[in-house]
Formats: structure tokens, sequence, C-alpha cells
DNA sequence: ATGATTCAGCCAACTTTGGCCTCC
DNA sequence: AGGAGGCCTTTGTTGGCTGAATCA
């Protein structure tokens, strides 16, 4: 699809720039075809998308030229010769890569997530194949197979038979070499296996996403040599064949058989992390072809690359084993992918010089033995196919950049006991220049991660062998004894050597002792490189620029807040050098040492306060409080102080200082922390008071509400709700019913609500006076209420207030406490969700008696039960937030009170609901969410809900 | 052909002592 | 009225790295 848009861009382009040469035009969309074929992942695709504004750009400034050369030339000339250029320009720079093609942050770091995984795993792999070479019945094959004088070789090497450790030494050598004579002659080789070299990791993408599409990947298992348990490497003993890394493995087997100590080891080809630079690696010259594949993740299965040794043969493939493994089989045998690769390349390749037509064997191994010289004390590389002892090893082993899919990155070395060691060093021909930085780069706070790695329980021996004592500094030297790079690129995060000009902002080179040159430019020793700060951040550090030390270095002054921007600004206009700050060496510095304590005074800062980045930073005699709120305590007892400045931060530009806490006079500290432990169970209990308190002016407001309105009840005789006859008080319950209720006026007994005639008999202010404190109260009550979702219904909770109301007075402080612990849990969210079943229960049951009364009082009204319906759940819901304060235990006194309920109950239930559903709309304007279909609020606020008038009658 | 340089894009480190509003 | 304390808000610049393009 991408490809598509492309093509389309193309078109529209090339005759923009005006009548352009068909061969151009032609090869733009070759091209582009070719990117359709290439362009299958979503990568590609933004990567030419993003390449179009580039482009864009490259053809305006055509175009401008066009325009800027009409004024001396005829127009169409110009049109002809430029057209031409660009349009052999940009299908170049366009299909050769986007501008930006760099990875995205997430392929970045899928990119080192999966080199880290895939090493580890394989570094496990080794151990365990390892493991496996220990077996005592494969060493006993083994031996069972080596001829008796081999193995008399070897256990005659005693220091009592020959003292001569030379002698012993050289004749330990015969023995290795006669024995590895032997091996080569009789283990066969089976070229047709696999071995997992390294892949460029587009590739295992592609290899990845066709296994998750539940393709047989094509090179199968059986390619490759499956070792399930000792049992397998049994048999490969027995029969003396396996593949190339078998050999090696079961070679180690048999050196420990024979009571030579052998390690195995292993060349890790995790997938690389870094993606290939063009510039980067020397590529052999297919590179054009296996670039295309890694890009455009097409075509070339992974298989070619991993080709077997018989199928090479059977392709006619002539070139060497170094080209093979390159890959450059690949062009031989297979159709090739759709990549622009010149005949002539392949041609050239073909014809590079044969070394011979037999399969050589000199490629680096991917697995090897090192055995132990006992003579020598110390390890000995052997390769028995390739009759390789003592060699050179660095020159045996790496394969060096001509080897694309077999990269010397971590090798690893097992011993016998099952622990590894990295002796990379040893075996890498550019160890710093080239090896260590295929490597993850050491991060600022994690440290090496090979090095955890290699350190980790199971991988590092836990104690010392005299023999690593000598190796590591073998390894050591290996290291530092490298030649120096000859590029520059090798000189960059070299271990060893640093060149000036890849010295960072704060470093320098001190004493800048020169060890050489390259191109001109001073090499210096990467020890000797320092890391500088300025004596700002020494401060912040704890330490200080000893007095008369020179800034080692000078470099411009970073002006980040608001205060240092305007004195550079001012030095500017000023007409100064721009400002420059000094950095020194941690050499330079000394360890702060704050003025002390003197009689109880604090020394403080400029700023009235004490630097204290660092514990060290205390003055003596002085004592860091931590404790938040401690300085007011402090103050309040007359004790000096200083705020520890503990650090900063960064907001709008400004530094703000983190004050963590006092410091005081040691002396006093008792006294203060005393005095702060104090204030704070002081603080905690008024707390408390102040709660309590506030719990009992809730209930107060309550009870009193409530015995107001049961006085109500008595002067009336009868439960009624006086406020809905409307009148002055006018609430939106009153106006609603007023209306509701016209036609049933005579008709008695009227329920609570629905009566407005014969509030009229008692005086307007009782009413008022009694709803506003009912109001009140109801108001007062906690913002955060329960809504019960359990067994317990909130109308029992309601019911049971009366009985409730006089065990108020008698809660005692623990329960209370309770109360409030219970009310924080509370979710205030909750006030907006459906009612419970209980409520329903309850609204149903409340619904028949009315349903009932309403019939007898407005015989013509269908659709008002259905309304009393709808208000239902929601003024009930109100209410039983209301009464949210009913603690736990509250809740269960009610319960047991609902049992013995009788009607007098009920009647007080309903007559608590009613007030508490009045008093919730007085101020219910926030309940409209939840109350759409609240008639008295529709009536109310007119506007709000029209649909609404159609359930008023 | 190879390595050096340059460039673009991006990320992360560096920076290092207020001011306003509310509550008590 | 005044002081204490809490809250506001997370920048902008640049060094350094990477990879591609270009130059030598």
């Amino acid at each position: 699809m991408s490809s598509s848009d492309d093509f389309e861009m193309e078109e529209v382009q090339v005759p923009a720039a005006g009548d352009g040469g068909a061969d151009g035009v032609h090869g733009v969309q070759g091209d582009a075809a070719d990117a359709a074929d290439a362009a299958d992942t979503t990568a590609s695709t933004n990567l030419h998308a993003a390449s179009s504004d580039d482009d864009q750009g490259q053809w305006e400034e055509v175009d401008a030229d066009v325009n800027a050369g009409a004024a001396d030339k005829a127009p169409e000339n110009l049109q002809i010769t430029l057209d031409k250029s660009a349009v052999e320009k940009t299908p170049e720079t366009k299909t050769a890569r986007p501008k930006r093609a760099g990875p995205s942050p997430e392929e970045r770091a899928a990119r080192l997530h999966s080199h880290k995984i895939h090493a580890v795993a394989l570094l496990a792999n080794a151990k365990h194949r390892n493991k496996l070479l220990n077996d005592e019945l494969l060493h006993a094959r083994m031996l069972s197979l080596v001829p008796i004088h081999y193995q008399l070789a070897f256990s005659a090497l005693t220091p009592s038979n020959i003292p001569d450790p030379i002698e012993r030494s050289r004749l330990f050598d015969k023995a290795l070499k006669r024995l590895m004579d032997w091996w080569r002659s009789s283990f066969e080789i089976d070229w047709s296996l696999l071995t997992p070299l390294t892949k460029p990791y587009a590739d295992v993408q592609e290899e990845l996403k066709s296994k998750r599409k539940g393709r047989q990947s094509a090179q199968d298992n059986d390619q490759y040599e499956v070792i399930r348990s000792e049992k397998s490497l049994q048999k490969r003993a027995l029969q003396m064949r396996g593949s190339r890394d078998m050999s090696a493995q079961l070679f180690t087997a048999l050196c420990r058989a024979l009571n030579v100590p052998a390690r195995l080891v292993v060349s890790l080809q995790a997938v690389p992390y870094r993606v290939q630079s063009q510039t980067a690696t020397a590529k052999p010259a297919v590179i054009s072809l296996d670039d295309s594949d890694a890009e455009a993740g097409t075509s070339s299965a992974p298989d070619t690359r991993f080709m077997t040794w018989e199928q090479r043969q059977k392709s006619g493939f002539k070139g060497t084993d170094e080209a093979f493994i390159r890959g450059e089989a690949i062009s031989a045998d297979r159709a090739p992918p759709i990549v622009r690769l010149s005949s002539h390349q392949r041609k050239k390749k073909k014809n590079t010089p044969n070394k011979s037509d037999t399969f050589d064997t000199q490629s680096p191994p991917i697995f090897w033995t090192e055995v132990f010289s006992r003579p020598d004390g110390k390890w000995i590389v052997v390769d028995p196919i390739r009759n390789m002892i003592r060699t050179k090893a660095r020159n045996m082993m790496d394969p060096g950049s001509a080897y694309k899919y077999n990269k010397m990155t971590y090798v690893i070395a097992f011993e016998e006991d099952g622990y590894a060691k990295d002796v990379t060093a040893r075996y890498a021909k550019q160890y710093g220049t080239r090896t260590v930085k295929q490597r993850p780069p050491t991060t600022k706070n994690g440290g090496d991660w090979w090095e955890r790695v290699m350190s980790s329980r199971g991988v590092a021996r836990p104690y010392r062998l005299a023999r690593d004592d000598v190796e590591d500094a073998e390894l050591h030297q290996a290291a530092f004894s490298e030649p120096m790079p000859q590029s520059m690129q090798g000189f960059k995060d070299h271990p060893v050597y640093v060149l000036a000009r890849h010295l960072k902002r704060e470093e320098v080179v001190n004493p800048p002792r020169e060890i050489g040159r390259f191109k001109g430019e001073v090499v210096y020793p990467r020890a000797n490189v320092q890391l500088l700060k300025t004596s700002e951040n020494w401060l912040r550090q704890g330490r200080v620029v000893v007095e008369g030390a020179q800034p080692l270095k000078r470099v411009k002054q970073r002006a980040v807040t608001i205060g240092k921007r305007r004195a550079q600004e001012a030095a500017a206009l000023a007409g100064e050098e721009e400002l420059m700050q000094g950095l020194y060496s941690r050499a330079q510095t000394e360890l702060y040492q704050a003025p002390p304590v003197v009689d109880g005074r604090v020394p403080k800062n400029k700023f009235g306060n004490i630097d204290l980045y660092t514990p060290t930073m205390l003055p003596q005699g002085g004592a860091h409080l931590p404790q938040k709120g401690i300085a007011k305590i402090a103050k309040k007892l007359g004790v000096d102080y200083g705020e520890a400045v503990t650090g900063f931060e960064f907001r709008q530009r400004k530094a703000n200082p983190v004050l963590t806490g006092i410091v005081v006079d040691a002396t006093q500290k008792e006294a203060v922390v005393d005095a702060y432990e104090e204030w704070q169970s002081q603080q905690a209990e008024k707390e408390l008071e102040k709660q309590t308190k506030e719990v009992y002016k809730q209930w107060q407001k309550l009870v009193q509400g409530l015995r107001i309105r049961e006085r109500l009840k008595e002067y009336r005789g009868a439960d009624m709700q006086p406020h809905e006859q409307g009148g002055g008080t006018a609430t939106k319950k009153g106006a609603a019913s007023k209306k509701k209720d016209s036609g049933a006026q005579p008709t008695p007994p009227p329920p609570p609500s629905h009566l407005p005639s014969e509030i009229k008999q008692y005086a307007p202010g009782t009413y008022e006076q009694s709803l506003d404190t009912i109001t009140k109260a109801q108001k007062a009550l906690p913002a955060r209420t329960r809504v019960r979702e359990d067994g317990g219904t909130s109308t029992a909770d309601e019911a049971g207030i009366d009985e409730d109301l006089e065990e108020v007075g008698v809660e005692s402080d623990s329960e209370m406490q309770q109360q409030q612990h219970s009310l924080e849990v509370e979710v205030p969210a909750k006030l907006g969700q459906p009612v419970t079943l209980d409520a329903l229960i309850q609204q149903q049951e409340e619904e028949r008696k009315g349903s009932a009364q309403k019939v007898a009082e407005d015989a013509d009204s269908t659709h008002v039960p259905e309304t009393r319906l709808r208000k239902r759940p929601s003024s009930l819901k109100r209410a039983r937030q209301s009464s949210s304060e009913n603690t736990q235990q509250r809740v269960t006194r009610s319960r047991v009170s609902r049992g013995g309920r009788n009607d007098r109950t009920m009647e007080n239930e309903r007559a608590v609901k009613v007030a508490l559903e009045i008093s919730d709309e007085e101020d219910a304007n926030d309940d409209d969410d939840d109350d759409d279909d609240d008639l008295s609020d529709a009536e109310v606020h007119a506007p709000v809900d029209p649909s609404s008038d159609d359930y008023d009658e």
C-alpha cells in the first residue's frame, strides 16, 4: 500500500520538475516497484513516507534553480538539462535510503533486549552442554575408543617422572598433538549439520513472523544437531561422527576423561543489536544484497544463510568457505532476491580466487577447546580439526570482519566445574577497537550488563584459584597490549587509547602523557582521563575545591536558570566575552568541612539555611533532624537551628531548595525530638478531638431536627408533610405535589406527601423553622456517604433511627473512631450508582401502599404510580446517603430492630425518609445527573427536562 | 574501497535558593 | 493583619549518540 503511495508521489513529481527524460522516469518507477516488493513491513513504509518531504525539498530546490537561471537563458533549454540531472539524482537518493532512517527508540530497545536475551540464552545453553560433557559414562565410552598409549602419554606426565618442567611441557604438547591427530583422523565431521551463526536482526524478525504465522520454517530442527541428553552425546561419541561443534565438545570431554583439565570454549553468536552500518563494518562485496534483505525484510529466506555444506556442494558453489559463510553462496545457488545487485558484482564474487575445491575447514569455529597445561600453568588453545595448537589465539579464532555471520563478541570458557569465564580478550584481534564495542554499552547507573551476567551466581566461580589470577593477568595484558587502532573510529570509546578530540565536555587528560600519534593527533592513555566538575557540583557531592587550585579546563557556562541567563545577557551587552566556568578534578577537591556548631549556634549560609547535600556535610556538633515540621518546634523551644537543604527541584527555570528537616546542636537533639514527639501526639489527640466533636455536632443536629419533627407530628396528630402544602416556603417538592394533588384535596386520609390542604392548619413559621433545622442537619452531615451493598437494607437503617437515637449519646470513643474509619473507607463515587436490590424491594413495598392510597385519592391518574416508581429510587438513595453516618454497629442493631418493626416504626421510617428527602431537594441541584426523572426538579428549574412534564399528567 | 567528516534527529543530562494564595 | 505553609508545575538548552550521506 505504501508502495502505491510512493508510486503516485513519483509520478506527480516527475512532471512537476519538467519534461523529464524517459529513462529517468522509468528508473523512478522501477525503483518504486522494487520498493513495492521490498516494502513489506510497516517500518519500511514509514521510512518511505518520511522520505517524501525530503524529496519534495529537493525538487523545490531544483525549481528554484530553474527560476534563477530563467533570467539568463531560454526556459526550454533549462527545463531539459535540469530535469535530466534531477531525475538522475532523485531516484538515487530516494531509493538509496530515506534521509532519516534510524530505528525508532522502540526498535532500538527491542534490538538491545533481543541481543541480551539471546546472549544469555546461548550462555545457558553452552553451560548446559558443558555439564553434559562431564558425564562419566560418556568419559568411559570415549576412553574405550582412545588407544591406550595415548592415554598413558598423559598419565605418565608427573613431576616425579619428569622433573624438568620444560621437558614436561614439551611432552605434554607432544601427547596432545598425537591425541589431536588421532581425533582428526577418527572423528568424522558431518558438514550437513547446521551451526547456529549470528543473523541480522531483521532476519530474525522475519523468521519469527513466519513462525507466528504457523509456516514451517525452512530450516527444520533436523538440520541442527539435537542433543537431548548425555545419551545423545554418547551415541555420537561411539559413532565418532557429528558436527564440527560436536567434535569440539566431544574432544573437550575426551580431555577431561584423560584427566587433562579442559574447557569448552564458545563464541556466543547473539543477534547484533546495532544496525549494520555501511561504514561501520568492513563488508564483503555482497553487502548490497544482504543489506537490502535486512532493511526491506524481503525475500531471501533466512535459511539460505545456513545452507548446509552439503547443499553447498550440490549447488556447485565454488567460492571459498569464507565466501560461503558470508552468504555469497546465495547468489550462486538461489534465485537472487529482488534487489539491485548488478551482475558484474556477482561475477566478481564468483571469480574470487578459489583456495581449493575441496571443503577447507579453515574458517574459525564457534566451539573449541582449551586445555590446561599443568607444566606451564596455562590454558592453551587446541583445534584438532584445523590441527592447531598454541597458535596465536587471536589469529586462530577471530573471524574478523571477513565473516558476516560469525561474529566474535563474547567468548566464554566453561570449566569442568561448570563455572565460566570471559576469555574474549585472548581471542579477539581488535578487542578494544572492535569487539567490546559490539557489546551493549555500559550504562551510567546500571553498570556493565555483561559484567553482571558473567559475575552472576552459577556463572562466576565464587572462589578464586591460583590459575585464575595468572589468567586474569594474561587477559588484562592481552587487552592492553593491543596495537593502536588504525582508524579514527577505532579510537572512539577505546578502552586503552584516547584522542583529545573524543574527550567529552567534562573530561580532560591529566597528566597528558603522550603515548603515540595518530595522523598527527596525540594519543593518550584512557587511564589518564579524568572526570571534572564545577566547584558547585563538587559541593553537591560534599566536596570543595582546595584553595588556590586552578581549573583544569574552562567551559562555557550553561545558563539554565533565569538568573544565570540574565547574567549572561548582561555580560553580552557589556561586550564581555562569554561567561566561562572552571572545571576541577576530584583530586583538586577535599571533603567539605562545615563550620562547627559553637555554643549551640548552627552556622548558616547566605540563604539562612544549611547545606546538607551529603551526610558528611553535617557540621561538627550538629545533628540532623529530618522530621517534617520540626522547625516549628525548635523555634518554639528557642533552639537555634538551620533548615537543611538536601537538594534542589527545578521548576519553571528556577531552582528550588529541597528542605529536609533541620540541623540543631547535637546536645539539643533529644530535647527537640522529645518536644516534637510530644507535639505530634498532641496534634493527634487534637485531631481526634476535633473529629469527635464534629461527629457529635452532626449527630446533635440530626437528632434535634428529628425531635422537632416528632413534636410536629404530635401537633398534627397525623403523619403529614406540612411543608408540602407549598405556600410561602415553596420548596420544590411542595410545588410539585401541589400541582399533582390539586384534584385530590378533600380525600382523607392522605399520604404524607400528598396532603397540602391540611397544612394550612399549622402556623407556617413552625414548619419553616423545623424544615430549616432538618435541612441544616442534613447539610451538616459529611459529604462522604455510604451506600450499603450487603444484606442489610438502608431503609432498615432509617427505620432504626428512632431506636438508635437513644443510643447515640452513649457511643464510646472507640466506636466513634470506627465510625470515622468506616467513613473514610467509603468512596464518594458511589453516590451516583443505581439503587440496590434492597432499596428496590423497599420501594416496591412503598409503591404498593402508595398506589393503594393514590387510587383512592386520584382515580383517573394512571401515570402517577409510574412517576412515583421512577422517582423513588433517587429519593431513597439520597435518604440512604444522608444517613450514612450510621456505623456498622448501628446497622447491625438496626437489622435486629427491623424484625420487631411495628406500625409506628414504619411511620417513623417514612417520616425520616420524607424529611431527608425534602431537605435534600433543597440543595439537590447537583443531583440532577442521577435524578433525571425528578418531577419537582423539572418543575422548579423549568427548562431542565420538558419531557418530564409528560409524566405529570 | 575505505575511512573521515558532516549532518540530522533524537535523547538525556544538566540546571542548583520563588511566588502566590489560603488558612490560621 | 500578618505570618506560615502549601501548592504551583516538569523548562530549555545542549552535549552526545546514532546512522546516513557525502567527501577525500
